[in-house]
DNA sequence: CTTAAATATTTTAAGCTTGAAATATATAGT
DNA sequence: ACTATATATTTCAAGCTTAAAATATTTAAG
């Protein structure tokens, strides 16, 4: 390879460094601020609601290694989330009748009740967030993203 | 507010909120995969390189209030990475004459060769991973990011 | 000089995260 | 039936993270 090759290499390479660390800095500062609100206004945390919107998401509720598949974390790591919704009263841990290894975790109404409220907060503090985003630059960021995460698909 | 109106303001906050969990996932993706090959190839962590990679742009190191400033975490955090990186023997604190409050953190020989090794890494790792992104991409996708940072300074 | 306020850092408690080990149960092969 | 393997979950140790409290030192005010 020559180095004509090797300066262009290292350009587009440098311009990808770049671009990870711009979208690795949007999204802490962004997540920064949900956390934020998410823990002063409601007294709750970003993981506990991720748990609880996939679990809003499935009508009938999900075992403990499906919220992990689902939110891609550990299986160790959802059991201290779900001990922590059980203790609020959010969530409940229901007995599979055939199956005593596993349980099937399902909100309760309380935790249907106070997740539509985390939702529609959260929807709105986006909306600030984001407010010089237009519909076409969405769509234009959605392409562009997607086309990193097509490959990784592993 | 008529009905039309509220359509069109759920219509783009919807589109926000698409985008603000795509650029979280996409971000989580890539960050689980360069935390998985610092901790089997390289044996560290992307806090611990975070921290190297300030101490390694300033040329003579940083107190610890300065590295939690320039990485937006809580002076507390700080503490433990840099306990960690002095037991490695990648960073030093060096006693600050007249303020008997704080030192200066600075990385050593072997930090200096290390974080180069660690950053050579790094940036050929992000080249595969944003392989399918072009110069022009990276130039629509900073802009499109920076235009969400702007307002935030706070 | 003495006290009060400001600054720099560490400690602490609580929660999140992981990979690995441990536990419990279910299923399949013999 | 017995045993090995597979599946589902929890426990554990280590590290990261925060906000708040504690400690130490410096600077400013009187």
């Amino acid at each position: 390879m020559n180095k004509l090759d090797k300066n262009i290499i290292s350009k587009v390479s440098k311009s990808r460094l770049r671009t990870w660390l711009k979208i690795l800095k949007t999204s802490n500062l962004i997540e920064k601020q949900i956390k934020e609100k998410l823990r002063d206004e409601h007294n709750t945390t970003l993981p506990r609601f991720d748990v609880m919107s996939a679990l809003y998401r499935s009508t009938s509720g999900l075992k403990m290694n499906e919220i992990s598949g689902v939110l891609k974390v550990s299986n160790g790591n959802i059991t201290g989330i779900i001990d922590r919704l059980v203790k609020e009263g959010h969530v409940l841990r229901i007995a599979i009748e055939g199956d005593r290894r596993s349980n099937l975790v399902k909100l309760t109404k309380k935790g249907i009740r106070q997740f539509e409220e985390y939702a529609d907060a959260h929807e709105a503090w986006i909306n600030v967030i984001l407010k010089n985003v237009t519909e076409k630059d969405s769509d234009v960021l959605i392409r562009l993203l997607d086309s990193i995460s097509e490959i990784q698909r592993s």
